[in-house]
DNA sequence: AATAAAATACCCCATAAGAGCGATTGATTC
DNA sequence: GAATCAATCGCTCTTATGGGGTATTTTATT
């Protein structure tokens, strides 16, 4: 928000660790950290009119969780970054973090030099997580095992794109009778009974 | 593979990058670099064969790509990690590696220690990646923006859960009717004519 | 107070989809 | 050489879907 110094506010229901990062940052050469908040609603309200470049966000907050608070913050403040500063790094802690606009996910037991070196990275357009964290993300790519042979994957792309049995037939040079069996056979091998179900469950498991 | 010494594999079509790596890797301890490839035919070709533990693999290689070489190695050497060592560092190259089966992406300006650093990390089952690469990824999690109102994404969900009108009605204690009228405006939303398109895009744009 | 969305409910009608059948051909695998 | 699977084509029947309307009430938002 404002040049050459990098303006945090922390989030964090602890007071004894609140008030000694909260130390440690204003007291860092570059940085400052003029507010910090004890919980996800005084952060709410007072974060919006605060200049402020990042927040340092806990994720269990007594009341509302940081990940809601971020959610909510990040709505209107798209500028502001936030990273996560938590003990839990369970997938889904993980994954909601990120889907609510947290740009960087650390665990509590960074130690300060580092977290001043992250947090100077959030702030250069960087989302600094450690190679633990990110192995997670990247394993939610991976592909499990795809029942689907070439051609039923090639007509159910096809449906994803809201091609009726004549659209596809006419697209995959097949008779309708035959896309009707393929797709027969897709709801078969992937257990369901429609194309919206087959659909959903082929994008979750990365078929399609 | 073989404990206490982490066994690496090069793929790099560049003779001066390849043998330079190589003596660093084989000189450090711990680590053993015994195999160096130019291209991805002849390490596709050996590497199934070899006590490899981590194999560094360049994007650009003449013929098949670094990216393809991935994926059909990967595919039945599971405890093989790869790291992506590349200087292009666009989405699509980002994101179709980690889709390949890539544990890591570094930029080829990487400097030694910090790749020793790195491929020691993926050893031990992290993914290291510089932060802004980390934040691309991240990015992907987003929601561009919802036009879709609370009743109307509740509604899809239940569709794409492959529920019919009478079922999702039920479900939200709702008239058939009003099911109708909502998925019409869901359509009309996100311009689509049908239920297979409207899951398959609100998927894609993180609606659901 | 006025306007705009959102949420609710209903009607008609043509067509698309899905369930339940059967069948042939050519690879691949055991 | 048998068995399995993929890919192809066909039929009947019932139900679900989507397009075209209209209309009321509640809830923001201005």
């Amino acid at each position: 928000m404002i040049s050459d110094t990098i303006h945090i506010a922390i989030v964090e229901d602890d007071h004894e660790i609140r008030q000694t990062l909260q130390l440690i940052l204003d007291g860092s050469n570059g940085f400052a950290c003029k507010y910090a908040f004890p919980d996800a609603e005084s952060a709410i309200a007072s974060i919006p009119n605060l200049p402020v470049d990042v927040v340092l966000m806990d994720i269990d907050l007594p009341g509302k969780s940081g990940i809601d608070a971020t959610r909510e913050l990040k709505r209107n403040l798209k500028s502001i970054d936030f990273i996560m500063l938590t003990v839990q790094s369970d997938d889904d802690s993980i994954f909601e973090s990120l889907c609510a606009g947290a740009s960087g996910y650390l665990l509590k037991d960074t130690n300060p030099a580092d977290l001043l070196v992250h947090i100077k990275e959030v702030f250069n357009g960087g989302s600094p997580m450690s190679s633990q964290i990110a192995r997670r993300i990247i394993n939610s790519f991976r592909i499990i095992d795809n029942p689907l042979s070439d051609r039923e994957t090639e007509i159910l792309k096809l449906l994803s794109q809201g091609m009726n049995y004549k659209d596809v037939a006419e697209t995959a040079f097949l008779s309708p009778h035959t896309v009707k069996t393929h797709i027969k056979n897709i709801y078969s091998k992937l257990h369901v009974n429609n194309r919206a179900e087959a659909i959903y469950k082929a994008i979750k498991q990365k078929l399609i």
